[in-house]
DNA sequence: AGTCAAACGGACTACCGAGTCCGCTTACGC
DNA sequence: GCGTAAGCGGACTCGGTAGTCCGTTTGACT
């Protein structure tokens, strides 16, 4: 595996580092000079390791994703379907928050790396938790997904937990309301 | 005011129908030059009538901006101000909708045009409501209209109503709930 | 019809960002 | 130490967009 070179490898780091800075501020514009320049190597080493700045941010994205997945592992694993689901929102939200670009950048990778998984984990945890009736049933699990998603994206960087919590309301089935 | 020449006018509205369409469906990143092919003419004569592409986005908002503001007048006419708030809302959704694109054009402008008055007039029916009682008052009326504005944005084309209904019912007071 | 300023648009410049090339440098096995 | 392939990065190409210039056309007024 780590046939690299150790100046390589160590530069490799750096710039999976660089890129996640850069792209968790500026989002998928951030260019691939700004990276290399903030991660102290010529913008060809950059391209060197990641053919296209797209493969860059899959692979910013993916470290991301997995951070997100143990978090909903996590959440399948509690008893309580409403509360598996309104913990794992918050603690996401919690996580995703810290890197605001990146939301942007999850969203432009069309769900490329390992997201896919991560997203079947969502679609469990809140199918799980509309037939325990914590949850409205008139959505389909991707929608509750984007919709939270969208109130944390417009949210000024102070008052998201707002903004989750009149969605997470909204969210809530007639019956509990 | 009318000084243009006959082909001028034609022109200049030429251009700004062929810019309301293309920034409608590819948003504030539309190129110039593509405004000006389907408007028929060079791009020069664009930039002669706006100097800039920000410009000619204002010009193209502001159209907008003035049939929403015309909405929120006949709303703060109606007697019933959770009625008016949310009868606004889907209308301007209602509205809004048909332009996709042009929700980022307006945000992008950084509300330059007339969107200063019509915020204003948002407020007004936000906060007349929220007394009413008919919305929550832990947000302020600036976030109630992000908050709207985001879900419709992050809504797939055939399924906005469905997101503007979770946000709606979310902005009721945990009173009403 | 004739004049002329207003308007036009093709061609140009300037800039920026992605991706490539190639001569130079350096880690590492011998 | 030393030879060599892996690695490096400055300088390049390429494509796309905003904005300008200028020679040509055309509407309007007499």
């Amino acid at each position: 595996m780590s046939t690299l070179r150790a100046d390589a490898q160590r530069n490799l780091e750096r710039v999976l580092d660089a890129a996640t800075e850069v792209f968790a501020v500026s989002g998928p514009d951030a260019s691939v000079d700004e990276i290399a320049r903030r991660a102290g190597v010529g913008h060809a080493t950059v391209f060197r390791r990641f053919p296209t700045k797209a493969d860059l941010m899959y692979a910013v994205v993916e470290r991301h994703v997995d951070e997100l997945r143990s978090l909903a592992e996590k959440a399948l694993a509690s008893p309580d379907p409403g509360e598996a689901f309104f913990g794992f929102v918050r603690g996401a939200a919690e996580l995703g928050m810290t890197l605001p670009g990146l939301q942007k950048c999850v969203v432009e990778c069309g769900e490329k790396p390992g997201a896919a998984e991560l997203e079947q984990l969502m679609d469990r945890i809140v199918s799980r938790a509309q037939r325990a009736g914590a949850v409205r049933r008139d959505l389909k699990p991707r929608d509750v997904g984007s919709l939270i998603r969208a109130a944390l994206f417009a949210a000024p960087p102070e008052q998201w937990r707002s903004y989750l919590d009149v969605v997470l309301e909204g969210l809530k089935p007639a019956a509990s309301r």
